[in-house]
DNA sequence: CGGTGTGAAGTAGTTCACAGCG
DNA sequence: CGCTGTGAACTACTTCACACCG
């Protein structure tokens, strides 16, 4: 705890939060291929942004670029990864062992970018015992001592969506603080819980909007339209 | 259906439309439920969002409530499908058939939600054949086919990181204009073609940032952590 | 020179607060 | 009277453009 760079607690937007992780995977990426210096251009253009954005978002880190050089690789990767907390490792829980669920955990990402599955749970007692990704599913019930156990604070929900409030609120009663949700619908915490959600059927309508929305200007559309016949009635 | 409300040409922010589905949802829920009406705060309670988002929202569609009222949920049902574009049917391929890949052709909310699962692929010959939620495997090769004769505007891809890129490119020049992107890693596309991407890595980094910071102010905590230490080489 | 870092300008999204209608 | 619909105020985010420095 002596000179920190600077001591982290810049509060950083949200949209920048949200694209850090890109950046560090853009980053991995260079780093992979031999790359030892880049450019805010080329990493941005590897992240899918334009440079002054990427140069914004990296001057609420700090400034780690050279000027006329650029950044060095491994060291950006590094700050970033340091202010996103994945240079610890985070135990995590999965809950809902169905189709989601096994994907979820036999999830290489996860494992390499810094959090481990410490607990597969499920509440159907069929699955009680069978081994997915090398981790034998477990009773949701054990999940107090888990996240005891292993000072669990982010919790991964792949229930049917009936499922989903409660197995929320039994994580958060357990004393988690972080809850990725896959079960479509919201839920409700309290505050100083963190809930993302991620949405399969919600990215679908949202493409189907603009999908929409190009069918209908077509004619003198930027695309050319496969079989145009679709372009259909609405339905009651 | 005489003269449209308006012309939906409308230009309704991004924002606004990745709200819509939620709103859907909500409102299908309440049907559910057996309730005809309900107020913006109603909605707005079950869908997460403040009242005065939701009613802003939804005026960019139109005026669909009653003053003093509420609205009718069937209606708003109805109009809210229509904007988006649920009312029709999307036929949509998935490629790339391993964990993730069972899980969405399984994923009962596409069907439910507009959205047909025509095919789905695979470039590795040993899952051909296979059947997955009542459909066949087939060769990633069949894709134009697939494309024209269903009329495909939508592939979801599910594949590993590195084949993420090729398959994009092959889906595009077969005229499929929107993309559903599950793999890890920016793919490029020509304008014009949309994509979203689901990156359930960079999700929970958003969370761990978060906990992170929640962490860092702790005294008394649900989880005892050593902080910023053996911070010395970053992930694998 | 070349590329970073950043104020300033511009744009998008949210919240307020209340007029107006059923 | 109650609740919608919406300008106006505010906040967040993005982009511009250039001073500054290695």
């Amino acid at each position: 705890m002596s000179a920190r760079p600077h001591d982290s607690a810049r509060d950083i937007p949200e949209a920048t939060v949200a694209r850090l992780p890109v950046y560090l995977r853009a980053l991995t990426a260079l780093a992979e291929a031999g790359t030892e210096t880049c450019s805010s251009e080329e990493l941005a253009t590897s992240a899918g942004v334009n440079s002054a954005k990427l140069r914004k978002d990296l001057s609420y880190l700090g400034s780690y670029g050279t000027r006329g050089v650029g950044y060095d690789v491994d060291h950006l990767r590094y700050e970033i990864a340091r202010e996103i907390g994945v240079t610890q490792d985070w135990p995590v829980v999965i809950v809902g062992i169905g189709n989601l669920g096994h994907a979820l955990a036999n999830f290489s990402g996860f494992r390499s970018r810094g959090f481990r599955v410490v607990a597969l749970l499920d509440a159907d007692e069929r699955r009680r015992g069978e081994r997915v990704a090398g981790i034998e599913v477990r009773d949701f019930e054990d999940l107090e001592e888990i996240v005891r156990e292993h000072g669990v604070s982010i919790g991964v929900i792949a229930t049917p969506a009936g499922a989903a409030q409660a197995v929320s609120d039994r994580m958060v009663s357990a004393g988690i603080t972080s809850i990725l949700n896959f079960a479509p619908g919201v839920i409700s915490v309290p505050q100083g819980v963190d809930v993302r959600k991620v949405d399969l059927s919600i990215e679908l309508q949202i493409l189907a909007y603009h999908e929409q929305r190009k069918q209908a200007g077509e004619a003198t559309g930027p695309v050319a339209d496969p079989a145009g016949e679709a372009a259909a009635e609405v339905l009651a």
